[in-house]
DNA sequence: CGTATGTCAGCTGTACTGACATGT
DNA sequence: CACATGTCAGTACAGCTGACATAC
C-alpha cells in the first residue's frame, strides 16, 4: 500500500556508485591535506563565504545540511584561525552575520585557484577533459538531490 | 623548478565540486538512516565481501583507503552483530579470513537492491536515465583515481 | 506567548597513531 | 632477524542531542 515505482536498475546502480566511492575520497582528500589545517566542512564554509557575505550559522548550517549546533563549532574553528569574524546584525540582534576577513577571502582564494591540490593533480594527470566534464554534470546532478 | 602542469579550469572545477558536494551527501545519507544499523564503512565492506569472500582485514583496509587499524574496528563491529566471521587461513597462521554469514550475504543482497533507499529514490524521482548513467560514468572516474 | 538564533555541555561514531603479540 | 598480520589503547575530530539564554 502506498506503491512508490521501485528504483529503475539505473537507480540502484548510481547509489550503490556514489556510497562506495564518498567514503574512500573523502578518506583521500584529509589524507592528502589538500585543505591545509582546515576540515572539509570549513573549507566548504569559507568558499561558501566568498559569494555571499551575508549569511549567519542558521543559514550556513541549511546549506550544509547540518545542525545549527555544529555549525556554531565550525564557524568558531574559523574565527579562531583569524580567517571569518562576526558582526551583530543592526535591523536584527540575534542575527549574527558571519563574513571573510582579509586573511580568510585569501585563503578562499587560494583554494579557488586550487594549485597543488591532490584531486586537482589527479583530475589533471588521469582524466580526460571529457571526464572531468562528466563529473561536474554528476555533481550538478547530485547537488540538487542533497537540496530536495 | 619541477614544474608540473597547471590543472585546467575544467580539473579545478571538478575538484571543488567534488568536495563540495561529498560532504553535503554524505551527512544526507547518514541522516536518511539508508545503511539501517550500520555505518557507510561497514555496509561498503560487507558490500565488498559479496564479490570476493577470501579477503583479510589489510585487504580490506586497502581496498577502503584506510589503515587496518581502523578496519579491525569495522570487521569487529560487523562480527558483532553477527554479519560476518572470521576464520583461519589454514596456509598461514598470520592471516584471518573475512566470511559473510547467512545473515549477512542476506543483508548484503537486500543492501544490493537497494529498495526504499533514500539516495535511490531520489535518482529514481528526481532524474533522467541520462542523468543517472552521468552519475555512475563519473563514480567510475572518481573511482580510479582513488585507487591510483 | 511561541518562534528563531546562537551557544554550551555531553555523547557517539570514525579514523588516526603508537605499542604490542604473533606467525612467516 | 626483518616483515606482515592483527589487536588494543589512547587520541582527535566532526557531528549529534538536549538544555539554555536572548531577541523578535
Amino acid at each position: 500500500m502506498s506503491e512508490h515505482r521501485e528504483p529503475s536498475p539505473s537507480a540502484v546502480r548510481a547509489s550503490r556508485d556514489v556510497r562506495a566511492v564518498i567514503g574512500r575520497l573523502r578518506r583521500r582528500i584529509r589524507a592528502a591535506g589538500d585543505t591545509g589545517d582546515m576540515s572539509l566542512t570549513q573549507a566548504s564554509v569559507l568558499a561558501r563565504l566568498t559569494d555571499n557575505e551575508g549569511l549567519t550559522v542558521s543559514d550556513l548550517a541549511a546549506i550544509e545540511g547540518m545542525r545549527h549546533q555544529s555549525m556554531t563549532t565550525t564557524v568558531a574553528a574559523l574565527t579562531g584561525l583569524g580567517l571569518v569574524e562576526r558582526r551583530r546584525d543592526p535591523g536584527d540582534g540575534r542575527r549574527l552575520l558571519i563574513a571573510l576577513t582579509a586573511e580568510g577571502r585569501r585563503r578562499a582564494e587560494e583554494g579557488r585557484q586550487a594549485r597543488g591540490e591532490w584531486l586537482a593533480a589527479q583530475l589533471q594527470e588521469k582524466c580526460t577533459e571529457e571526464e572531468r566534464q562528466t563529473v561536474i554534470a554528476a555533481m550538478a546532478v547530485l547537488e540538487r538531490l542533497v537540496h530536495d
